[in-house]
DNA sequence: TCAAAAGTGTTAAGTTTACACCCATGA
DNA sequence: TCATGGGTGTAAACTTAACACTTTTGA
């Protein structure tokens, strides 16, 4: 990968490294699921001390070799048993003291899944649960800190990329969508003026077939289109 | 701080942790400056192997007990003398191979600083050097890709808080504070247009003071007031 | 027959963009 | 007197926000 190996040799630390400290690295994930209806976070009971048994977000430790994302990915696999899920980093957080067992540096990522996705890979082998978004228990360590500032970021990626259509299934109705984006958004968004909006956007398209379970009448069902949507992102650019 | 502490001893680190590896986690610091006319990055010569010599960005490692935000600001101050500058963090930056010396786990912040206040503490040390933003040489390992994010969100922040003021002296004119966020966004901004939305912002305030370094004419001087933008930010939430 | 969700247009207010000339001054 | 940067207003295009009734159908 990098040429320059200059003088190291394999497995050696450079003698300006070994003078400085080294610490564990942890990712943490803030899983958000969608049912439809509520916006929801993934918690599961800390199984090791220090605050066993307390809630905390899934997480786990860096593996030597592992890139960083892939770490998230791979605790996040672990509880969910998805694979190719929506993932996104939230930032790191150092605060000295912030786990009280030892010194960790987290890593935070959110995570989106529709909440469907979930029941069925469930282990349950962590004690994981689903809390509604505004009824989140005590929370260990700084985790409450990196719920929010995931949800932060995560309102500001449904505005401006797709990433919020992750937490629909592949077929939708626009009544979903409009429930999606206010729980997101935590406000009430006009249905009229929604609907207007997503008739102007090629990358939301009507499938032909209805949904009846939430309507006597039923729903037209919609779908999202990634080609057209970058494609239209692209054209900004220019 | 934290009551739960269980059966964890001072200085012991719990059976849990100690299975997984620790990392060195280092802090580099994306430096924008503005000098008035255009915006520059501050790049240092790197002082040790591996790729000594290269071109890099200011950084350091966390070290025991230290947050990593103060860290930040700890391998800031060494370089610039600068004791209270904006920082915010940018993300953590974690490829298995991304350092080639050893496995590091790099946590980016971005600085902003006015240029004539780094002239005045410049030691000159680290062999730092000032480049324009769209002139910048190869850098070591992934510190370009760091320099990007850490563009887009300072473009981000631009719009959306107060950061750019820190790029500014305390009085500027509105010609200076045109030119600083066409430097930010990359793009020309129509002066009138411009003018007539601060005229509209209290918390952009003439001075009565007239600066004529750059036009025989002169220009009226304005200041920020945090206080009124502060302020004003906080009715948005109500 | 009625409850429950689906679907549908118009208007006013506000925001954004484009655009060109006169002013004051020191060299 | 002229070159340089400082300063000013208006109109069209576009975007956002507010708002209420009809349709369908299974229970």
């Amino acid at each position: 990968m990098d040429k320059n190996k200059t003088s190291i040799k394999r497995g050696e630390i450079p003698a300006h490294y070994a003078r400085h400290p080294q610490m564990f690295v942890g990712v943490d994930s803030v899983i958000f699921g969608f049912n439809g209806k509520d916006l929801y976070l993934l918690i599961v009971k800390r199984a090791y001390p220090p605050r066993k048994g307390a809630w905390t977000l899934m997480g786990g430790f860096v593996r030597n070799g592992e890139d960083l994302d892939a770490a998230a990915q791979r605790t996040l696999e672990d509880l969910t048993g998805l694979e190719n899920v929506y993932i996104k980093q939230v930032g790191a957080f150092g605060k000295a003291d912030r786990d009280s067992g030892a010194r960790v540096i987290s890593v935070a990522y959110y995570a989106l899944i529709d909440v469907k996705d979930y029941d069925a890979n469930f282990s349950g082998k962590y004690g994981a649960r689903w809390v509604k978004i505004d009824e989140i228990p005590p929370l260990v360590f700084d985790h409450r800190e990196i719920v929010d500032r995931a949800r932060e970021i995560m309102r500001n990626d449904a505005r401006n990329s797709d990433a919020a259509f992750n937490l629909l299934p592949k077929m939708f109705t626009l009544t979903k969508l409009n429930k999606l984006f206010e729980a997101i958004l935590g406000k009430p968004i006009d249905k009229r003026n929604f609907r207007k909006k997503v008739a102007e956007l090629k990358y939301i398209k009507p499938t032909g077939k209805i949904d009846q379970t939430d309507s006597k009448r039923g729903a037209m069902l919609y779908t999202f289109d990634k080609k057209i949507y970058d494609r239209s992102n692209m054209s900004k650019l220019l």
